[in-house]
DNA sequence: CAATTGATATGACATATGTCATATTTTAAT
DNA sequence: ATTAAAATATGACATATGTCATATCAATTG
């Protein structure tokens, strides 16, 4: 993660939330590389991000240890609101790229109090909040209704990077909470039914449309 | 439901959330018998409310029409919360008491904009958002990695009234997201284990430590 | 290069869960 | 009380998913 300067074209963002009055110099706008950690759950939060551009995944860490896919950030967003409306000083969750990605970072030492005294920015973060709930919900139903099958598809179609799909299998299955060999099974079928082609180190999206459809209407974001 | 009059024991809980400027004669004390609609997907909401006492459930009904159990109120805890931070003006969940339950009613009408320009309640609310969506994230992970046989546990364990179980098990199986035939299944299991035992009309619990084992860290609440 | 480790691949089998059919019982309506 | 509708109960079978064993392949290290 590098850090650089922001910029005159950041100051609406920064206005959407109520903080345009905001010391411009302590701020700051990371650069992210793909895989790399915004948030590592556990680890102490120094910044509230302010979520740009890129895609990221959202993973909890479970108390046995395994670790499962949450949600996904593809647009702006907040990411550590949840920790700092909920006072907690540990992420609660860990935020991962899977894309290069940029973020503005807000230090909390100076701005904690500011924040969770800013009426707008509270509002703004309030709803962005309500939203993720309301998201988590979505997610948790198609979990509970649908097989690894259409959330596979799902997460395919959302990580896709121009129809191609490379993936370390036995943390894919970690992270969508599926054994490894009922993955590998599934991926059989999807390339089976022609919608995936497995070539040398990873597999081709012959059938985007298929794979769509199979994800149906997980719309789940951020 | 009934409505009556709120009294002084009421207002540590209005200070507890920054609102104890409210006026008194605008607030209702309500009253609800065991399986009254607290709140009902879809409809508008008149309403912010305390969940005060009792025990209540989260329902959310799906696209396709199934309703599932996405969470429990057993302490206190604001109830269109989640709406009133989204600025949404119908609730996105129902809300079912399982038990007789009371709630302090907040007319929205009235107070909307009181409550989202008070520093104190957004806080609160904030607060309580972020414990929303955390533990919608436990309850996640635990529906990925755990079987209905646990999730039932949880759920028996949860709406416990002095050690009976009576559902109606065509609803129950809608709500816990598996086909009747599965519930029946595991809850004969569960007979034969001797952790519930089946009367003329309902299941009694003969195990209460094997039942809370089984339902193992589900512990969510609100 | 050999050896070790991590990742991929696959068969065999067990358990979890869904679908369908169908019978019985209970509840509600006439 | 009679009938219709809803709820309960259960068997049979199919599909989804997990566990285990094992083989191959790739990457890393001494």
């Amino acid at each position: 993660m590098i850090k650089a300067k922001i910029t005159d074209k950041h100051n609406n963002i920064l206005k959407e939330y109520g903080i345009e009055d905001i010391d411009r110099t302590s701020l700051s706008l990371l650069k992210f590389e793909s895989g790399e950690f915004i948030l590592l759950q556990g680890n102490t939060i120094a910044y509230i991000f302010i979520f740009l551009n890129g895609k990221a995944k959202v993973v909890f860490t479970a108390a046995n240890g395994k670790t499962l896919l949450m949600a996904y950030y593809t647009e702006i967003g907040l990411i550590g609101d949840a920790e700092l409306m909920g006072n907690k000083s540990v992420a609660t969750s860990s935020v991962q790229t899977i894309t290069k990605a940029e973020c503005l970072g807000i230090p909390l030492d100076i701005y904690r109090d500011y924040l969770k005294t800013n009426l707008a920015f509270m509002n703004a973060a309030g709803r962005e909040l309500a939203q993720k709930l309301h998201n988590s919900t979505i997610s948790n139903t198609f979990n509970i209704l649908h097989s690894l099958d259409a959330r596979l598809c799902a997460h395919i179609a959302m990580t896709n990077k121009d129809g191609h799909f490379k993936e370390k299998l036995t943390e894919l299955s970690q992270i969508m909470g599926s054994s490894y060999r009922h993955l590998h099974r599934t991926l059989e079928r999807l390339c089976d039914d022609a919608i995936l082609e497995k070539s040398e180190k990873e597999y081709i999206i012959k059938d985007i449309k298929a794979l769509k459809l199979k994800a149906q209407e997980y719309g789940q974001d951020i």
